[in-house]
DNA sequence: AAATATTTTTAGATTTGTCTAAATTTATTT
DNA sequence: AAATAAATTTAGACAAATCTAAAAATATTT
């Protein structure tokens, strides 16, 4: 048995290990992105440790275990399930279905989130276009690169976003830009790197290097 | 803020005093019904009196306040909508839903109940029979009477079921009896109040006094 | 009305997850 | 390499929800 909260620091484990260049994670990182404090963590990885969910070594820093791998692969499916079943069918947008999935990602039955799986027609990506793992943990592998790192001239589609707080995505949907949005690099600034893009084939936008950093391409051209 | 405990308690508050005759509910039942002990009870009462979701006095026993019982609606809006997405939405049998709604129920988002219950065509009854609040925490009221209090020659419809376990919804399975079918009560056994009814207009089936107890039907002659 | 039985509450512990403050270890500077 | 800074762990405490055993209040029986 896993409590809900064991599923949680299992996550941000997860999180920052594939956003970070480090394989181990440190305390402090984990404290950070649960809202908490170090000597908290510190506690839980105790208990962590001792179900064998993650490979901890005092002052070292922390990595999941294949089980810890296995668990968080089973939140990320669920997690992303809820989310894209939020956006399909009770038509959510993108930026209000996070804190709910944070939710409901913690119920448990096996046989609901499968079925839900194909409720939804197996769905590969959820509404950020992260890829949702499947019953077995697989998860389908995308060719992306990031905005800020395409040449003046070249185009793609979106399809997905790094970072998933209301505020970014607010701000994405004011310019215009959603998964499957196309994108042509019309110009770019060196003195802030930020970029002017052409959206749709129609208005031009700019965006902030900020911006460009955090969204996936598909590149066509 | 109420957690998810106070909500079980609430809720079970609210079961015992609807099923039961007296207005009062004891420490006893809640703790039986919680599957819990009286001293545990007795801790959580002070807690939700102090919270004013209960009147409370010491040794005479409890009951919703005006706050209670909203809570207790709205819960039961979220279980039953729950139950009925399982059932419509994902194919769940009647008798395997309740203890996923059980967890369902706890879920926070106003706006995601009121989505659901659009999303689900606001039914006006769950899978079981028994009827969802409205958003405004409204009951439909149905005209129903149990099959046991009905007369020989009599004949009506399956509009509910008094209990929700595993065991008993299975029973009605195999016997053949589910919402919407019709039963049409052809003779009385008064040694152990068993009867034999006719299931919808073809075959014969007898139950027991148990189960006739537990079943709703609008009679339809 | 007294004795007995039942129900309910209190007292004192335990577990989980959290915190602050202090101690320890590791990393970085000088 | 010693001093300083940063990261991490330990110590000790707290709130929530639970438990067992004992005490107190209420209900029932004689
Ligand atoms: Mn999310
Ligand atoms: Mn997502
Ligand atoms: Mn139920
Ligand atoms: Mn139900």
């Amino acid at each position: 048995m896993i409590t809900s909260t064991e599923e949680d620091y299992i996550k941000a484990i997860f999180n920052i290990s594939q956003s970070g260049k480090r394989e181990l994670v440190g305390t402090n990182q984990i404290a950070e992105r649960m809202s908490t404090t170090a000597a908290s963590v510190t506690d839980m990885l105790r208990k962590l440790n001792h179900k064998e969910l993650i490979v901890y070594e005092k002052y070292k820093g922390v990595k999941l275990s294949p089980m810890g791998t296995m668990q968080a692969m089973s939140l990320l499916r669920k997690h992303r399930l809820w989310e894209s079943f939020l956006v399909e069918k009770l038509d959510f947008a993108w930026d209000e279905v996070h804190d709910i999935a944070e939710q409901l990602e913690h119920i448990q039955s096996n046989d609901l989130v499968n079925r839900l799986d194909k409720y939804l027609g197996y769905p590969k990506f959820d509404p950020h276009g992260d890829p949702i793992p499947d019953a077995q943990g697989t998860i389908t592998i995308r060719n992306q690169i990031v905005l800020s790192t395409m040449e003046v001239g070249n185009g793609g589609l979106v399809v997905g976003v790094k970072k998933h707080d209301k505020d970014f995505l607010n701000h994405l949907n004011q310019v215009g830009i959603n998964i499957g949005t196309e994108l042509e690099l019309t110009h770019k600034y060196p003195y802030d790197q930020s970029i002017k893009v052409k959206i749709d084939n129609s208005e031009e936008a700019l965006l902030s290097s900020e911006v460009c950093e955090n969204i996936y391409l598909k590149k066509i051209r």
